[in-house]
DNA sequence: ACCTGAACACCGTTCAAGT
DNA sequence: ACCTGAACACCGTTCAAGT
């Protein structure tokens, strides 16, 4: 990497390329500020950014607004970040770090510890229902995303899975609480049992006998369930 | 609902109201034209949507690129559609519609309704990835979505399978080819191979040990292994 | 009756000009 | 050295004016 810059203030990698934030500073604003109000660091955005997305929902979410709201100016956000993009994908590593896989990881076996993952992230998904499709555009490579990946893999490596299986397990988890969480999304406009109740039986008459069942709101039980069936499966394959 | 329109010619309901194009006539511009070139109908309009999508990808569509691609200006477009929101519904919906679950219905056991419907999405999906974030954002709910849903859960139901495993059956595979989907997608960026061969082994050794795993390409094999097991799953539910 | 140029109110992004 | 008003090139959407 050609590094540009020869002072030691600002962040070392260039915002824009991949994971410069594995590199930069800890807010580096507040370090050389008094007990003032506080300074317009990274994080303070990026929270900020998150509370504006689920208050007002990711459409209507704006750099402007996000700026007005810290009392700040747009081009002041590219100082932090590179563009809006990146903003986004900080955000949703933000709710990421709010599944706590660490607690199971020191006390539990790896069902443990996957099972605190699938209901640590189904838990972030209800608070933050906004995320999900950017959570699903791209790999999460936030630096939560990375540690949630290590804590969860070295647990599984830890207790003897081959790689591929401790790999498999880790996506497998995750693409069932996101299958779920697309599940439990519920159209903006009328309910879907509404839609499919008003549908003309005779033309579907399949959809109209199973209605209640595609509708059904998705319970805690139904969940647990489904991940111990994944958990049963997974642990199945350990000992064949 | 209140009919503003006395006269026969435009379309019946009023797009923006849920599923307005279910009572929609078909093609009702094309109707009355001679044999000159195509006229501007709903069909043309969201199939145009759909190229731009796949060559230039999702982000960079705008209504603006498909009225000059059109030779129209986009307010016409509002003449036939409530918003960019409907279109981009109907373009997934027309993806859905490559899937082809007839064949598989009319001759096959439920097990290969499930079958055709999960190789035909996921091959869908290969051919139109940029759709794969909308997919996820709203149940699909246009014409061809609710054709696909009727005559998967029909041949479900046909076969006796009880009305709420067969609603579970067919989200299962949805769930499935998507969470499939997802885990393909690779970042616009460098591989993620790369990314994650690059960090330092010591601070994320989990990582690094199993990136090869992590990353390795999810074959057609892999596809067809899930699916069957899945099916199998679900075949021991109905027999037990 | 149908279509559209031009406007409207935004948007993400940039940069010259401020302090 | 740091911040930002104002501009730039767009965007989705609307509507008065054309034919």
């Amino acid at each position: 990497m050609t590094t540009t810059s020869a002072h030691s203030g600002g962040p070392s990698p260039a915002p824009g390329s991949p994971a410069w934030w594995l590199a930069r500073p800890a807010a580096p604003d507040t370090a050389r500020r008094g007990r003032g109000r506080p300074a317009l660091d990274a994080a303070r955005i990026v929270a900020t950014a998150l509370r504006l997305i689920d208050e007002h929902g990711v459409d209507a979410f704006s750099l402007r607004m996000l700026a007005d709201t810290l009392g700040s100016s747009t081009a002041t956000l590219y100082r932090h970040f590179a563009n809006k993009d990146e903003i986004i994908t900080l955000v949703v590593d933000l709710a990421l770090g709010e599944v706590d896989t660490a607690s199971a990881a020191s006390s539990g076996g790896w069902q443990d510890v996957l099972a605190a993952m699938g209901h640590g992230l189904r838990a972030a998904l209800l608070r933050h229902p906004d995320l999900l499709p950017a959570l699903i555009a791209h790999v999460p490579l936030g630096p939560n995303a990375l540690a949630q990946r290590e804590r969860v893999l070295a647990a599984l490596l830890d207790a003897g899975l081959p790689p591929e299986l401790a790999a498999r397990a880790f996506t497998a988890v995750g693409h069932y609480v996101i299958g779920f969480a697309v599940q439990q999304r519920e159209p903006d406009g009328p309910p879907l049992a509404d839609f499919y109740r008003r549908l003309d039986p005779s033309t579907h008459p399949a959809i109209s006998g199973t209605a209640h069942s595609l509708t059904s709101v998705a319970t805690d039980d139904e969940f647990v369930f489904g991940l111990n069936l994944l958990l049963d499966g997974l642990t199945r394959q350990t000992a064949p």
